[in-house]
DNA sequence: CGCCCTATTGAGGGAGATCAACTCGGGTGG
DNA sequence: CCACCCGAGTTGATCTCCCTCAATAGGGCG
């Protein structure tokens, strides 16, 4: 059950910095944001563009009940609440304490119609969100879950420490509600992975991967 | 809403056949597919974007183990094939005779860069896919099958006749695979729904909505 | 009419959820 | 420095929803 994180207004004054460009052409400028404090909200105006500089991200939606499910976590480089309508249709928050750029939607959009290489800039961070969540559709839809915490694993450990080492910087909430699980079978999961010696957990947070062969039983394998 | 210009069917002899762009300023040809023929294949070279003119099609993922996630149903108007990089990621199939537009990707591209209606519209068509596959997530991933059959036969329904009849070209298999179901599970959900009064099935493949009320419960209305 | 594919129904089992208790670890204040 | 506290994580017991296996019923087309 997903309840509501407070959220430390006030400080917001001092959190906005004019800063470089980190996208082809267009200016913005970088916010800072705490540990679970809200980037964007789904139903906000969707008026800009954020790229994470630094730090970890969840965007993610909820039902009335309360049940989340987890789009996707983002990493410096990726780019959240890219739209086609005026309103984001994800909420998005701070996995831990990050750093984000800001783009004003209007003026990407007019800097895409002039310059190729926004344009094409563009263009790639919707098809590559297009290719993670047909690839994440397929995990949520046919897979077991200890095929599902295997590949998470896999992809954390892929994009830190040369895929060894896989360092999470969520909860075990946040994969779960990302897996479409509930913490308790993360946990055992992850359990019954350390004790086949397929993983080595040095912290809750931190967990090696000893025999990759015992994880990628169901990859697909495409390796791009 | 797109709607198909009339087209000559009949023709599978020659099934390839020159016409009229259904895209803005980009030439294309169609050509007729027989139900589970396939338009294209995973892995394929993406060179065509293919728009459905009439009939439905199915674009899915197969593991090696046989294991299916249907992504997404496709009707007259869609887009089917947009992919960042040169390869397809998914297949696609005919769910019944159906009429395709292919559009060579090339030529497309082409004329996005200077025509901005053209641009429009291919961004328009991944923006919209992505907002689909956002929402499939959250079902995939969080609701019971009764959720997801309701809501599987709720959006059929608003496609088709005014929302009061779910004509379903498909296969209870294909269903089954689109919801991350089984066959077995969408029928007994189905016959549980006409017990509870909620639905009349006129055949397999024609539903009635008798009381929506008994489907909404766990809906998101966002109503767009 | 008979065939084959699709759909439905039934019986039983299992993967994962739920409910509950306990442990761990990191931060805070005395 | 240590006691305390609180959130995060783990483990256990039980339940249940959905899958699996199997048999039966339609329905379209030759």
């Amino acid at each position: 059950m997903y309840v509501a994180a407070p959220v430390n207004s006030g400080i917001c004054a001092a959190k906005r910095s004019v800063e470089a460009s980190p996208t082809p052409g267009v200016r913005g400028f970088t916010m800072n944001f705490d540990r679970n404090e809200e980037i964007f909200g789904e139903e906000e105006d969707a008026d800009f563009v954020y790229q994470m500089i630094s730090g970890a991200a969840r965007t993610f939606r909820v039902l009335s009940d309360g049940r989340r499910q987890v789009v996707r976590f983002h990493f410096p480089g990726d780019v959240m609440g890219v739209e086609r309508r005026a309103r984001h249709r994800v909420s998005a928050e701070a996995v831990n304490a990050c750093v984000v750029a800001l783009i004003r939607r209007s003026e990407l959009d007019k800097a895409a119609r002039s310059d190729a290489a926004t344009a094409r800039w563009l263009w790639d961070q919707a098809t590559d969100e297009l290719e993670h969540l047909k690839d994440h559709m397929m995990l949520l839809g046919r897979k077991s879950a200890a095929e599902k915490v295997a590949a998470f694993l896999l992809a954390m450990a892929a994009r830190t420490g040369g895929g060894a080492v896989a360092r999470l910087p969520m909860s075990r909430s946040d994969i779960a509600d990302y897996l479409g699980l509930t913490v308790e079978t993360i946990s055992r999961t992850l359990t019954q992975f350390e004790r086949d010696g397929a993983i080595a957990m040095t912290s809750s947070r931190c967990i090696a991967i000893r025999r990759r062969e015992l994880l990628t039983s169901g990859e697909e394998g495409r390796g791009d």
